[in-house]
DNA sequence: AATCTAATTTTATATTTATCTAATTATATG
DNA sequence: CATATAATTAGATAAATATAAAATTAGATT
């Protein structure tokens, strides 16, 4: 059933240790002990709540030697963020663009890109360039991992400097990185509501 | 601290008696006895988790003779699915690098304010809001002690939803309130210094 | 094999909390 | 004022759960 699973990832944020320890991973990985001592907590309870995250699908483990490294699994973190939002508010679809948003966009599309597709140059405009990173942004497939040599490849076919726009994908995040690979962030992190009016 | 409100947004949302409830608001307001006869649960225990969710100010209530009205409050609840992500994942607060910032707050203040000055909607960009918010409580005289009342009537000068925009100005520290008494904070203390330059 | 370290499991306890019934309060209406 | 309806509060109980101490397991090193 979906609603159990929803409460689960709840219940799994719903306890400060567990949100202290994730805090901690989002730094990067950490073994057992060294939460217990950060937390000041004993290392069963750090066992007890790392088995309540990993139930959630909210942290991965690695095992080396006979320690246990603990890491955040960014990629779940947010899937349940946002099938746990859709569940509630029920609007998939609901937040289509506004006439007078419409002719923005219409506009900075008309303006910025070129026939055959691609960027003719970086709108230097807040808005716009946004209008610009989102239209390109569409064209990847959500859930699917890019490397970083697919991303350039990927953005050389709108404009040459792939760097600077690789960049903005992550910094307005469209998508999140995590060791050289890149993925699209869920739509409602980027949607801009005060555009939809 | 800021833990502890994100452990309670959980928490409110980790009961599955809870998420049926935001479920069936989500088609539009109920009364009290209607969730329960759908749920299948005594009255009192509807009282009990509407206490919760109003807590996480994830539902507002609106009484009409003896009877009162739940509804959702997706504003909140988007804003703190958002914050806890933020919180987890980080990765929000480390980019910036944006245009001219007083070239944003114009704009923010052209887009969000209409030519009689009220607030059109509240912003859901957190600096566009913490813009819009400044604009209003500028307007209050620092020492002055307010009432709830007061400050009901001032900010419903701008919008009608005073009690999200009184909120807010609580929780962004523009305004100290105790025992119903509302007071501006010293400016030092919400000066935003990226603004500032 | 003996030992060491890190993690887990077991067991017990104290706290939290979801739910109900009964009593009370709030508001409206005859 | 008496009555009716909806909601809340109080009180009680059962279930869930966070935590730690003690015992055990897993793997590595000597």
């Amino acid at each position: 059933m979906q609603l159990e699973k929803i409460v689960n990832y709840h219940k799994a944020l719903a306890d400060p240790t567990r949100l202290r320890i994730l805090l901690l991973l989002s730094e990067g990985e950490m073994n057992g002990q060294a939460l217990a001592e950060k937390l000041n907590i004993s290392q069963p309870t750090v066992t007890h709540h790392a088995a309540k995250l990993r139930e959630a699908a909210l942290i991965t483990e690695r095992r080396e030697k006979n320690t246990v490294y603990f890491a955040q699994n960014r990629y779940f973190i947010q899937q349940h963020a946002q099938a746990s939002l859709q569940f509630i508010i029920k609007e998939g679809g609901k937040q289509m663009s506004e006439p007078a948003n419409e002719n923005v966009k219409a506009a900075v599309l008309r303006n910025f890109f070129a026939k055959d597709g691609r960027l003719r140059q970086i709108p230097a405009q807040y808005k716009k360039k946004l209008i610009a990173l989102e239209h390109m942004v569409e064209q990847l497939e959500p859930g699917r991992k890019y490397t970083e040599k697919e991303m350039n490849e990927f953005i050389k076919h709108y404009h040459e400097d792939f760097a600077t726009i690789r960049r903005e994908f992550i910094m307005h995040q469209f998508m999140y990185r995590e060791d050289g690979i890149y993925e699209l962030n869920p739509r409602e992190l980027w949607t801009r509501w005060e555009n939809v009016k």
